[in-house]
DNA sequence: CCCTAAACGAGACGGTACGTCCGGTCTTAAT
DNA sequence: ATTAAGACCGGACGTACCGTCTCGTTTAGGG
């Protein structure tokens, strides 16, 4: 391995290098298929790199998705409720059904399943989406073009719920009409 | 071990002596806890049993699913499609809620992301779950209770997809009122 | 590899295969650079069947040296002591100093420094041979040759303290003369 | 670590926390048992340290050896050959049976059977030994108090031979008897 | 009634990966 | 220039399971 050695400072390129792996990996085998020994391997490092830094396997899915969904989904304004949240559902499909984020979040979600960090950090991957969709709605409703007792929770559940279970199924693909569908199905236009 | 030989035929307590350790240790450890070695240990029953019978993993975790899920959910007719779709879903969501259900649910899905039998499997039991629920929209729409261009695809995905968002995600608790709320979300009354 | 399986039975192939290579391994590193693993890969046998049979490293060593020492030295009745403590030593010294011999002893008798089972092994190998030198010795006692306060165990020691100081400090070598000087300083011809 | 740093000239006192570390961990683990990191630890002293200055293990272990080995036999002239290698021995057996000095010499020998160095320096160890007796009994022959075909170098590995042989074996302690009675079968008194 | 065939428990085996430990090298920052 | 600190690659450690392979036992069912 021809990287430099930084010394007693940690190596920045090493931590690229293991996550760029370990997001292969991914990709490759899914996270049921991940060895930190290929890991290794793959990005030239050592196991004793990879373990001081994630201590568990979890960490390092967490960290190699999180590098990958930095994205952030922009809130517009387009003029009408039915306009943001179609705008949003889309940008969010469309970051979701990338071929690189499609295996980063089956498996960010697959391990979640294990509780832990992953859950954790699932949850809050969640969490945030869905308080920016509730925000457009809520904005709906403020404006009255929603109804005051419009049901927040379970909208942002479908708007989710809809798009997870085409990843995770996988009976019917997550499409360009998709989000105009659901929005369509959950807010009067 | 005490269990009796049955000599050239097929041992129906081993097998469901495997079975049931298997759906124990899921619900133990999750499926990515699952080790054959164990489930043979608690089962009493040599690995080479295991082996012949359930060549893949994925195999045994989809028959230890099954075997708690034979369970069909009835289709009603209450005189209205809201009546007969609340009815379905809520059918659903206490089996899919009950603490038995819960983690083997998770597990087949957890195991279907890596693809072959386990997915097949997954597929069609949504599969068969969607079309009960179709047939009753469809119902729907010969009655002229919804109108003919209602998108039964999704509306299916929006039931399904709320309750394995909440199972998979954790967010939320799949509870008594989500039928009666998802009803009212994708059917008018 | 393509040694035949003998089913639950221990396999006897593998045994040998493993105990040929740590000999060869010590022959070739000594003790202190002998590795399991090399071992393994060059038996062609796998870890876990060497760690099942052999706890601790000092087990193997042990093995694998015993297997060479069987050869029991004969104790012969020339007529007189000087004749019978010479052929002793002599034989002793010959099966010392064989090429495939000296590395096994020195290593059996550093890995017995660290105590435990290989101190044990290398103490009975000793005294067993102590006790066949001394009971030449007591004969000679017995026959009046020797005088009846000869001190049998520093004449032991000396018999094989200067054989093992030579194969462990390599001053000088145990060539074929040695017997006969050592058995002239200690026994009056 | 509260030890001043001495800027650009070598640190004393690293290096008798090193050395001092180092018998340590040869008392308490054995020769097998060292581990540069532990001595690095306890010395408070960085690995970097140690490697500058002893850039092998065997370095190590016979600079730590050879500090409590300073200590001179005197030779001493007390009338008669079979004082003088009375004396010489037991001041000899004396030094080695410290409960410092042994687990050191053992670790010497040890480490010697590696080759490279340690060899080297257990051999110069012990060469000037057996100089010193050589003398003495050499000295014996020339005052006619022992006959000229002498055998001095068998009988310099008998007194030395019997001393390690108790050492690395540990069927018999090395007590205080032992110089008198070597000395006995060696020397006609 | 015997005798073959299949199922089964037991458990050894060759592998692969685990997570840990240490060896020896390197760089930084402080003295 | 020397040191403490500590990250790094490499590689062996001992363990845990995997999936395969006999072995000897048990019973069913066909000759």
């Amino acid at each position: 391995m021809t990287r430099a050695h930084t010394g007693r400072r940690r190596n920045e390129e090493a931590r690229k290098a293991t996550l760029a792996a370990t997001f292969e990996a991914i990709r490759r085998d899914g996270v049921s298929g991940l060895r930190i020994e290929s890991i290794a391997r793959e990005a030239g490092v050592s196991k004793q790199t990879i373990y001081r830094w994630w201590p568990r396997r979890a960490a390092l899915v967490v960290d190699a998705a999180s590098e990958r969904s930095h994205a952030e989904v922009a809130v517009r304004d387009t003029g009408s409720v039915a306009g943001d949240v179609e705008a949003f559902l889309d940008a969010t499909y469309r970051a979701a059904r990338l071929p690189d984020m499609t295996p980063v979040l089956r498996a960010l979600l697959v391990e979640a399943q294990a509780g832990g960090e992953a859950a954790e950090a699932l949850d809050s991957f969640t969490g945030g989406r869905r308080e920016l969709l509730a925000g457009i709605l809520q904005r709906g409703i403020d404006r009255r073009e929603l109804p005051a007792d419009t049901d927040l929770e379970l909208l942002c559940d479908i708007g989710f719920g809809v798009l997870w279970y085409r990843l995770l199924v996988g009976h019917a693909r997550v499409d360009d009409t998709l989000a105009r569908r659901v929005t369509a199905a959950i807010v009067p236009r």
